[in-house]
DNA sequence: CTGAAAGCGCTTACAG
DNA sequence: CTGAAAGCGCTTACAG
């Protein structure tokens, strides 16, 4: 500690970073112009934004976030926080696809997504606050709905930017976007009763997200309508859960002859126990997902599945929260009407040989 | 706009957010006494320190990582860019579950995690130099590592902190934690070639990546010294690579009698192909794979796996990132020697029925 | 269209 | 152990 390198060392880095006032000095011109021009902001003589932009160029300037941020300037930043175990984010297929979408939006815009995992929604809750209140992110994506969700009064009263996935219904006021699944139980029972099914059963998730709940009615209501029978059976989390609800159907008195899987993963895992029973798909037994995977796709049989993909849902969930966070800077405050307008993705379905043997063609 | 705001509308968010100053004025001190206090550094008695935390606690104050990272401290937050499209990533199971387990660790001490997708490895190393010029990371986490990686090279050069994924090798003079592969080969060809395998093949991912070059080295080795018939069959990426791979190992003169593959996804995909052909496992062809999953543990019969898991990777990683971190700021600059010390993952081997049919009880 | 100034909320030497 | 001040790098009214 010989030399002296007082006013380097302290402050923001490195010493020798280039600032605005530097692109001035050069420019000769004051650093508000600066900012100004290179912020697009009119204030500025065409001519003298040009050479002020040359200039950064040229000394290869990077705006300083936390400057920016502390004058005032959006940080550039949405948060998203989990509230389940880091092992079980891990085996789920939909995460990984969900966040990978959001980051290919995000990142196009030069936003970064934050991410924490927190062990309850009071420590979620908890984290938005912090969150807003120490200006960390621009707004928040809010996952894993549940039915009457402590997490919406909190974040309305926060009156931060955030989106809701999930829904409809139970997202308050808050602007949310969804995939339609009662249309996706439409479009799986009805295909499935088109092929003859009359006895066909559910194998549900999680029951305290709101999907499952939704899925569940629907699925029930549309049973009744079409005057087949359906069995519902939870099956908690994952793959292991999956394989004893499965075993379980299948050791009921009368099997149903299809089964709808709430997720890729649940599906695979009640495939191998149907192949391990010696039980023919979809001969003896159709299966169908929620969800699609490269997994379900080269699975022999093929699975049947929802064909909206994880990535898709991140990407317009990304899209979606910076149009919110866009106005709510545009109104300062004022409400504003339509940023909490509600987008519903509309499912589609990939017939495989899972439930339909000529789907396939067997050199596939 | 009739009402007047400036004040509170221009600089950082609502206006009434409690500062340093505020807690300084309720305390009776300087702001700068504050600051001491609330960091936990020396320059006030205990009892002023208790007064000042108190307040602050009173007044829900929350410090402004802004003006904190403005004022050169760290900014707590990690960075890793990632050079692979959004889809590729979604269907990876390692993906999610390495970042679930990042993000255990750095919620835990308060960091967050930035990420960004990229299309090339220029755009990378041209991220990490923005990132760090903006001081907008502390630190990043470097994966897929390449053989003679150019980001090695250009992160040296910029001298942050930084923490590579892979090796052993080609990480330069940079720390890193891997998993020790040739290790995991050892274990996978030696427990089959003690059930009695003599034709063995490994379907290998992605060849640009040094960890898929140093597990076919260590494969061919081993299988000489070991005097069994070692076969190699390049897969690209995924499921659908590894289900062609494995259809080609079929249709060869004289197809191999155990095949290890990259990943579960890919092992998962190739079973689908054998089953599809007729061929019992593990009777005819004994099956196992580099990666875990719970697909591969549900999937029947169960698939013999390394067992360590990509949430424990990550969160090794987060441990030993954050660790160079600090390092990295004590010294300030200094080197310091142990900090590019590198962390072997011990790999373990979890044997299933499908290489060992007493290894899974029928009952399971 | 341009200049000069205040302010955002902290941290860190430097004097007392 | 405490006070007073400078500085981090921006943005934003406000005067000219």
């Amino acid at each position: 500690m010989t030399t002296s390198r007082s006013a380097a060392s302290r402050g923001s880095g490195r010493g020798q970073r280039v600032t605005i006032a530097d692109i001035a000095r050069r420019a000769g011109v004051t650093s508000a112009a600066v900012s100004l021009a290179v912020n697009g902001r009119p204030g500025v003589s065409d001519a003298t934004r040009a050479r002020i932009m040359e200039i950064a160029r040229e000394l290869d300037w990077e705006p300083s976030p936390a400057a920016r941020a502390l004058a005032g300037a959006p940080v550039l930043t949405v948060g998203m926080v989990l509230a389940r175990p880091a092992e079980v984010l891990g085996n789920e297929a939909f995460f990984g696809a969900f966040v990978a979408g959001l980051q290919e939006v995000l990142s196009a815009q030069d936003y970064s997504l934050q991410m924490k995992i927190v062990d309850s929604p009071e420590a979620e809750i908890d984290t938005y606050r912090r969150w807003f209140g120490q200006r960390r992110v621009d707004g928040v994506v809010v996952v894993d709905l549940r039915a009457d969700d402590a997490r919406i009064p909190a974040l309305e009263e926060l009156g931060q930017p955030a989106l809701v996935v999930g829904g409809p219904g139970h997202h308050g006021s808050l602007p949310a976007v969804y995939v339609d699944d009662a249309r996706a139980t439409h479009l799986l029972v009805d295909h499935l009763a088109e092929r003859g099914h009359r006895r066909i059963a559910r194998v549900a998730g999680t029951a305290a997200f709101l999907h499952t709940a939704q899925r569940d009615q629907a699925f029930l209501d549309r049973c009744t309508e079409l005057g087949i029978g359906g069995v519902l059976q939870d099956a908690g989390f994952g793959a292991q859960d999956a394989a004893v609800a499965t075993a379980e159907l299948l050791a009921s008195d009368v099997p149903p002859t299809a089964i709808i899987f709430d997720s890729d993963e649940m599906a695979l895992a009640g495939s191998h126990v149907l192949a391990e029973s010696g039980v023919a798909v979809p001969g003896d037994i159709a299966v169908a997902s929620y969800e699609d995977s490269p997994l379900a796709r080269t699975h022999r049989p093929g699975i049947t599945a929802i064909g909206r993909s994880a990535v898709e849902y991140g990407r317009v969930a990304a899209t979606r929260l910076l149009e919110v966070i866009a106005a709510a800077r545009r109104r300062d405050g004022e409400p504003d009407g339509m940023e909490s307008e509600v987008r519903a993705l509309e499912p589609e379905l990939v017939v495989r040989a899972s439930t339909d043997p000529a789907a396939q063609p067997v050199a596939g």
